[in-house]
Formats: C-alpha cells, sequence, structure tokens
RNA sequence: GCUUCCAUAGCUCAGCUGGAUAGAGCAACGCCCUUCUAAGGCGGAGGUCGAAGGUUCGAAUCCUUCUGGGAGCACCA
C-alpha cells in the first residue's frame, strides 16, 4: 500500500509513448488545492514543442479512459501545466485502516538492506564531555535508528580518541606533578599500583595544563611525543598508567552518554586497531604508495589537477599550492602513529570483523580533510573495497548567542553534565506546575529530549546557535511539544474503556492529519537521503501539530455520534503509534504524561 | 593565498531533483480553559530570499562575479 506509487503508475500508464524518465509526483506546495502534484508536463513540453497544458490534459484524458473501478483519486491539469491530485477521502480512510495493523506504520524500507557501520560519539580520554561533544552522539544515534528501521543491519562503535597526543601530554603532565611517582620506582610491580590519587578533576585540570604548554615548550612537547610513543608501543609503566586513565575515562563517558539515550554495541577506541597498524603501513610501502618526506611517512592522495604549486614571488616566501590536497601522514618523524594511521587501520580491523557496506562517521566538519585524505588512502590502498562506501557526516559546530562556540560567561566549556542537569531541573519545575513531583526520570526525557529535538532539527551540515532558554522554554516546536501531543492522547485513551473503530476521513482536519502522516513517512526517506534528520523533525512536528488543531476543536470522548468518535479513537491510535516511532528514531523517550 | 561551507521575517531556522501566493517556531498584538492535559488552539502583523549579472516559459534553488562571515590547509585529534 503505497499511495505514491499507485498514482505513479496511474501516470505512466496513462503517458502512453512518452518518455516517463522525468515522470514524478511530489507533495503538493498548494494545500489547499490537491495533495500531490506532478510537473511532468512541463518538464517535457519543450522536447515535444507542445504546450505543457495540452500535455497535461491529455494524460487525464487518458486517465479517464483507463479508469474502471471506484475511483481513488482525483486528477485535473492546471495552468501553465500542473496535474493536481486529490486523494479521495475513501482512499485515505482505507490508508489508516491498512496502517493501524502494520508494523513499520506505512514507512517504506530500502530495497537492498546494507551492513552498515557507525562511528560516533569520538568522546576524548583524557577531557572530560562538554557541550561540544553533543552533537556526535546525537546524530550518530539517530542516524543509526533511521537506518535500522529503513531495514538496514547496523553496527555501533564510540571509537575514542585515546591514542593520541592527548595521552602522552595526559601522562607526562601527572608524572611531573608528583601523581605516578610509584610507578617509576625501582622494581616496581605497575600491575599492583592503583591510580586510585587520579580523579576525573585531575583529569580535568592537568590536560588543559599539558595542552597549552606543548604550544609554548618545545621540550614538553618532545618528551610528551616520546611518551606517546610509548603508550603505543606498550613501554611499561607507561602503556599500564594509560589503561588505567581510559578505563576511569570510559565509565564516566558511558555513563553520560546513556543519559543522551546513546547506546553503542561496541565501545572500541583508536588503540583497538594497533594490532593493524604495521600490516596497514605495510601495505602502503609494498605498493609504493609511501614515501619519506621530511622525516615522516606519507600518501601522496592528490587526484589530478588537485595540489598545483604557486610560482614563489621570492625565494623565502613559503610554498603554496592551488587547489590543494596535501599528502597523508602515516607516520611522524619519530615513527608515531597518527589519527590518520589508526582511522584507515580501523577500516581494515572493521572489514575483517564485519565487511560493513558502509561506513558512516559523524564528526565535526573541521575534519572533512581528514577523512576525505583517509578514504582516499583506503581506497588507494584496496583496504576499503571499491564497492563499500564511505561516508563523513560532518556537522556544524554549536555556537552562542553571540555567533561564536558556546562558552560560559567567565569564557569556559560547559560541561555536558551542567547541560543536562540544567534541562531536568526546568523540565522538573514545569512539572511541578502541573502537580508531578519527584519524577527524575519523566524530567530527564523531557529535558534530554528537549535539547535533542532542538540539535536535530537543525540542517546537520550547519553551524547552529545553542540557545540554552530556548531549549528550557518546551514552548512551540520542540520535542516537548510532540511528547505532550502523545500524553494528550494517552489521557483520553485511558479515560475510555471501549474500542477504536473503523476509521473514516471526512473533515478537513482528518485529511490533513492522514496527509501529515503520508509526509512523515516520506520524511524518513529524506532524511536517510539527506544523512540529516531536520525532514524527520519538521515532519514530526507538523503532524502533531496537526493533531492538536482537530484536538482543540473536537471533544472526542464526548462525541453523540458513536462512528465518529471510535473512527477518532482510531486516528488517535494510528497518531500515538506514528508520533512514538518518529521519538524513538530520533532517540528521544515518549512519555505517558506530563 | 588556496580549499570548502554559509548568508531567507526583529531572533532561531525550514524550503526535497528549478514550478503555482517563500513557510514554521520564538518575541510582540487580539481572541479561546464550567467540556479529553492551555507545554495547547485560532487570528491578524512581520520579507528588495546578502548584491549585481546570466541561463529558463519560470530562479531562494542552477552558472559567473562581487560583498560579508565560519572552518580547514604536514607530523593535534
Amino acid at each position: 500500500m503505497n499511495i505514491k506509487q499507485e498514482i505513479l503508475d496511474i501516470l505512466i500508464s496513462a503517458s502512453e509513448d512518452l518518455n516517463t524518465e522525468k515522470l514524478s509526483v511530489v507533495f503538493s506546495n498548494r494545500p489547499e488545492l490537491c495533495d500531490y502534484q506532478s510537473n511532468f508536463a512541463m518538464l517535457i513540453s519543450k522536447e515535444l514543442g507542445e504546450k505543457p497544458i495540452e500535455i497535461a490534459e491529455k494524460i487525464i484524458k487518458n486517465i479517464q479512459k483507463n479508469q474502471k473501478k471506484a475511483q481513488k483519486f482525483q486528477f485535473s491539469a492546471v495552468l501553465p501545466g500542473f496535474i493536481n491530485i486529490k486523494i479521495c477521502d475513501n482512499a485515505l480512510s482505507e490508508f489508516c485502516n491498512d496502517l493501524i495493523h502494520d508494523e513499520n506504520l506505512g514507512i517504506e524500507k530500502v530495497a537492498k538492506p546494507r551492513k552498515v557501520f557507525f562511528d560516533y560519539g569520538g568522546a576524548n580520554v583524557a577531557k572530560e564531555l562538554h557541550v561540544g561533544h553533543l552533537r556526535s552522539p546525537i546524530v550518530g544515534e539517530a542516524l543509526k535508528r533511521l537506518h535500522y528501521i529503513m531495514g538496514d543491519v547496523v553496527y555501533s562503535d564510540m571509537h575514542l580518541g585515546d591514542f593520541g597526543l592527548q595521552m602522552g601530554l595526559t601522562v607526562l603532565q601527572l608524572k611531573i606533578d608528583g601523581y605516578l611517582d610509584k610507578f617509576f620506582e625501582k622494581n616496581a610491580d605497575v600491575s599492583k599500583i592503583s591510580l586510585d590519587n587520579v580523579t576525573l578533576d585531575t583529569l580535568n585540570d592537568e590536560y588543559p595544563k599539558a595542552s597549552k604548554r606543548k604550544d609554548i615548550d618545545e621540550d614538553f612537547k618532545k618528551q610528551a611525543d616520546e611518551y606517546t610513543l610509548f603508550i603505543q608501543q606498550k613501554i611499561e609503566p607507561y602503556y599500564t598508567i594509560y589503561k588505567k586513565i581510559r578505563d576511569l575515562s570510559v565509565e564516566e563517558i558511558i555513563k553520560n552518554y546513556n543519559l543522551l539515550n546513546c547506546g553503542f554495541d561496541f565501545c572500541y577506541g583508536e588503540s583497538d586497531a594497533s594490532p593493524f597498524i604495521d600490516k596497514t603501513v605495510q601495505i602502503f610501502l609494498d605498493k609504493k604508495l609511501a614515501h619519506e618526506s621530511d622525516g615522516a611517512l606519507v600518501v601522496d592522495v592528490a587526484r589530478e589537477g588537485e595540489h598545483i604549486p604557486i610560482p614563489k614571488k621570492s625565494e623565502d616566501e613559503p610554498q603554496r599550492y592551488k587547489n590543494p590536497m596535501p599528502p597523508a601522514i602515516l607516520k611522524k618523524y619519530n615513527g608515531g602513529d597518527l589519527y590518520a594511521t589508526t582511522d584507515i587501520a580501523t577500516i581494515m580491523m572493521r572489514n575483517k570483523d564485519f565487511s560493513p557496506d558502509e561506513i558512516i562517521y559523524v564528526t565535526d566538519n573541521r575534519q572533512s580533510l581528514h577523512f576525505e585524505q583517509v578514504f582516499r588512502c583506503s581506497k588507494l590502498a584496496g583496504i576499503s573495497p571499491e564497492k563499500q562506501k564511505l561516508t563523513h557526516v560532518p556537522f556544524g559546530t554549536m555556537n552562542g548567542k553571540d555567533g561564536r562556540p558556546f562558552k560560559t560567561r567567565s569564557g569556559g566549556v560547559v560541561r555536558l553534565k551542567e547541560v543536562v542537569g540544567m534541562l531536568i531541573q526546568s523540565a522538573e519545575k514545569k512539572l511541578s506546575d502541573n502537580g508531578i513531583v519527584g519524577d527524575k526520570e519523566l524530567a530527564r526525557r523531557i529535558g534530554v529530549g528537549a535539547m535533542k529535538f532542538g540539535d536535530l532539527s537543525n540542517s546537520v551540515a550547519k553551524d547552529y546557535c545553542f540557545d540554552i532558554d530556548k531549549f528550557l522554554a518546551f514552548d512551540g516546536k520542540t520535542g516537548p511539544y510532540i511528547q505532550y501531543t502523545i500524553a494528550r492522547i494517552n489521557s483520553i485513551l485511558s479515560k475510555v474503556d471501549f474500542k477504536y473503530g473503523d476509521v473514516i476521513i471526512e473533515e478537513n482536519e482528518e485529511r490533513d492529519i492522514v496527509i501529515n502522516i503520508l509526509k512523515l513517512n516520506s520524511a524518513y526517506q529524506i532524511s536517510y537521503d539527506n544523512y540529516s534528520l531536520n525532514s524527520l523533525c519538521l515532519a514530526t512536528f507538523d503532524l502533531a501539530s496537526a493533531f492538536s488543531t482537530l484536538y482543540n476543536n473536537h471533544k472526542i470522548i464526548t462525541e453523540k455520534n458513536i462512528k465518529k468518535r471510535d473512527s477518532l479513537l482510531g486516528l488517535c491510535v494510528i497518531v500515538k503509534k506514528c508520533l512514538e516511532k518518529a521519538l524513538w528514531t530520533l532517540g528521544i523517550d515518549s512519555v505517558d504524561k506530563m
């Protein structure tokens, strides 16, 4: 049962000998005129040398000639050449009565399910999560769920940042500040020493300190490089210290992600790819794809027409390039591994374990160049098979009202935990106004739902404004609005002791709801194609909004016409199911009451 | 400098492969709670779609140039 496909089939068969390649049907942008429209006649009028309106009229004549059974759709031709399609009420009623028993609620799955591996989260072991870490898990989780709904087999890995310079910096700083003395005593048994004196707060202080110092102190940076190398080569006691720091962070990171309804099949990190690094590098050497440059091992990934040197105007001017695609670095001057190295090795690992059809990376857009390089390297070396799709979903940064990356008033970063705390507090206050007190989990669902919906309703690639006041207000186009709509439906359903009946669509407000369900279902596909959830958010809101209009104008429970009442109840059940499924896909919890 | 993304209502944003009168939410204004949850509904008001050219029957959407902004550009991730 696919209404759009039915319309398409009718139009194609009525187009007879015309080339119907360009024939498509879209939702009408004049809803008061019709439900769907086709611009086909205008698209092909030029090559046919006929007036668009005449083509449209001809097609409609054919439809009327062919149509024998009871009509489900009304077609009409309108100047300059639109074909307008209105769905008849009986077809909409039929659609509803089918939908109510359909497990996937009419959402059309992809023709060929694929194995899709998601890489998102990307928390850094040495750093506590802050607002800047929100988008990757929020977007990644929703994309993963969307793919699942669409029929793909999905895997997810939080891909911790646990193997880079930040680890060397942190260990070095901890050593300097005396936290690690026991590990460096003569004949110390590192496996028996505990790191109890180091807490998350310690790490929060030590890493930024080290990070700042490396920019101004060359010796310090060199030493941190060395420590990083020790960790990567599993040299003691550095490796054990690193493991302990990692465990400490991971526990906290998982807890935070759970607050956001973000779960992972695997908590791998960069370090888990280390057994594959030597093999990876060897492939590049064997295939003569890598060469030495300034002490580093690099891979040229530029294609023809890229990376053309611009002639220097003077001797001491640095070399510049047109269309620059700089080489990827596999090994640094001291033999250490880099971000690109572990990412390529990780692709090798994932292909060995899962051989996914697509790997999707959800990170911020500043990493676009890095992923382009990694993807090109993997294809060049044959580590990623040709048919495998590698996708980077770059998201924009979260800015404050001033258009700069979101900071506290004093200029510091806002911890993720604090944001969630504020959201919960605000939801609790609002709940208590409604007489619901002491339900912290309910408040979390509402507060976090508000933030996630606010995030996901923006185009994923664009920067967006993180307006905490807006999120805390819960008015208008928000997650809580959807939850509230469901809560109102629940309230109706809990107050009646009879079952819903056949859905009969006859009024505009009912039509509007069903059309919005059709739009919602097509929004799954749009979001899937665009790797962006904003279409789904918008369509979910529009459905809730269409229902609210009906809700305000009809007293369903006290409706005297029993058939009408039971039909409306059926519509309630459908809307509730559709909204709940959409919220689930977005990674937002539904609530029974609020 | 080069690469890339962006510019739409006072604010925050939608606008799918070009289509009919550019849409929401917030803020502000006016109505609607003795009736299923007012975190709601309805109604007005608010726009030279950054600028200028071009392609087209038709442009917010495609092309060119310009202006303004973000991000990235070899051993960070």
